[in-house]
DNA sequence: CTGTATCCTAGCCGATACTG
DNA sequence: CAGTATCGGCTAGGATACAG
């Protein structure tokens, strides 16, 4: 699992299902190319599972698959022990918002 | 915490006190010069702690600190996980024939 | 035994432009 | 909108030789 930016891509679609453009947009530093690369490899370890419909213009949406999801008892360790990962964040996700009252503790 | 092997010097640490030349042993595929860095950049991080013994030949041992041993909890998710960045290793680890069982089931 | 000192290479990553 | 294509820099990490 290299890859400088997976990490904060999982805690961002631990919300749900996100769009490739809103992906890039929480994490507005990487470049689409990198993102790209990035997702297929997360999707090819089977972390996450991607979705295209068959729509005008097109629209893919990508999740955590279930191995994914059993990952967050990871991410949850490494917060508890002060890793977060954020120093590359200029943005908070959705997901450290949330943790932000057990960060305090 | 980049660094291709620290997760595997961090799992062979588990055991106790290790000096250099038994690590580069148990992680053969790992040159003195990368292991000594990824070392350095442990002990910077204050994961593990180094100790200097004044013998002839000289004797290093190299120890978890508190912190290190904290980050045991995360070891233990990525084991759960299926994780075991074995992949990279010739030979299990103490740490991975101590838990074969804890896999199995 | 425990490292340094060099040199070198693969591949990650960024920037930019372009496509269905 | 969701990517590819291309080019190019940087650096982590490998090989080898050497040092205290």
């Amino acid at each position: 699992m290299n890859g400088k930016w997976k990490i904060l891509i999982l805690k961002e679609l631990i919300r749900g299902p996100v769009r490739f453009g809103l992906l890039n947009k929480a994490i507005p530093l990487i470049s689409s190319k990198v993102l790209t690369q990035q997702l297929k490899e997360l999707e090819k370890d089977g972390l996450i599972i991607r979705t295209v419909y068959a729509e005008v213009p097109a629209r893919v949406e990508y999740n955590l698959s279930e191995m994914g999801t059993s990952m967050l008892a990871i991410l949850t360790e490494m917060r508890k022990w002060g890793l977060h990962n954020d120093s590359l964040h200029p943005v908070k996700c959705s997901y450290c918002q949330q943790c932000e009252p057990l960060n305090k503790a």
